[in-house]
DNA sequence: TAGATTGTTAATCGATTAACAATC
DNA sequence: TAGATTGTTAATCGATTAACAATC
């Protein structure tokens, strides 16, 4: 029921995750509607918990019969700032792209790669999944707002710096920096590969939970 | 000063993040001592924070002169189970293991790779960073607790149970899998890379923060 | 209508921040 | 000692869970 304030960040992250699963339900043409039973069992969460997060965004369930598919899909997409597909950018070495885009494809999520950057010299005229990898600098003119970044360590400032310059606002960072020099008004999402390592050593065998963190939310 | 009770999860996160910063800090020969000021300015977070995320540790401050970089790096390493440097094993291709080890070195760390696996037969025989990978059915012999997994999002089912049959309770996983079949016991931390772009399409442009996520923590 | 599930208010839980006495 | 910073208690903040009236 659409209200007013501000979804709080998890509640984001957890409405992206009903993007996604809605998502993959519509492409199995399940039944035309999901209740939020349905979804907390599936993502692990209390029903509750997901009636709450909708009620951030535009959409209405019908008592005794749950929500319609495809208007749970466009609230949901509506509310992330989602157009039909998100297109987002790449930057990293080109096999490092290649390897990427073998464990996440992009379409299965309804997302679609807007472009490949590479800083490498070397990577001039390489192609991954039949796309162009483009030098660095050009990324300005992909258009694009969210960009994932893997490049190596040493260059995660000047990619940043050159991200910065393009007015990309939103970044999601695979490599592990301690301390990256973080441009002004920018929005990085870290994935800290190490330091989720030392806290799954320390972690008591019990169930699951997520990142990203922070941020990541289960 | 070691609370007896558990640290909370996100409080964890941040102690591995202290790890890796006060390890950071000796390695580069810096002062032997460190505020709570300093490491929460570095981090981004409050002083206080800090100061309540140590009382969980075994660790003594002085008053006036903040803490011993030594002292403090062994009190987290000993919180988070970590003796000397922490063993990992990681699972995905041999292209995808390179490229990320191109982008994460688990010597600056102070982490350590205990053994590569790959499902894939092509991989029989491949070298990555000096390391040979092993075909997946040898990480049992690997006496390791913790697993970073990055393979095909149609092998994690599998990958999954073979952790488990090893006697693995812990695994970092990069792959993108919407709902993975979760083996009793066995914690798993998600870094869902598209949730996270998702998330990040709606974030008004504003300062930093984590994943993992929630789990992960800025 | 009867049954089921939503939307929302109130209660609980947990983590962060503020304040300050203890102390090196 | 005077100055600075710790360790801890109390106050605040925010998110999750529980409960239930509204309603399809």
């Amino acid at each position: 029921m659409s209200d007013t304030t501000r979804a709080p960040e998890p509640t984001v992250l957890r409405l992206s995750r009903y993007h996604c699963f809605v998502g993959e339900l519509l492409a199995d043409a399940a039944p035309a509607r999901v209740r939020s039973r349905d979804l907390a069992e599936q993502l692990g969460i209390a029903e509750e918990t997901v009636r709450r997060d909708l009620s951030y965004i535009d959409v209405e369930g019908r008592p005794g019969a749950g929500y319609d598919l495809g208007e749970l899909h466009d609230s949901l997409g509506r509310y992330l700032g989602i157009d039909g597909e998100l297109a987002f950018a790449a930057v990293g070495s080109a096999s490092m792209l290649a390897a990427l885009f073998a464990i996440f494809d992009p379409s299965h999520f309804g997302m679609r790669v807007a472009g490949l950057y590479s800083c490498l010299p070397e990577d001039a005229g390489a192609a991954v999944a039949g796309m162009a990898v483009r030098p660095l600098e050009e990324i300005g003119a992909s258009g694009v707002g969210v960009t994932l970044l893997a490049c190596a360590p040493e260059k995660v400032d000047d990619v940043l710096a050159a991200l910065d310059a393009a007015r990309i606002r939103s970044v999601l960072m695979l490599t592990p920096v301690l301390r990256p020099k973080h441009p002004e008004g920018m929005h990085v999402t870290y994935f800290r590969i190490p330091c989720s390592l030392k806290s799954l050593a320390s972690s008591t065998p019990q169930g699951s939970s997520c990142c990203a963190g922070g941020h990541c939310g289960d």
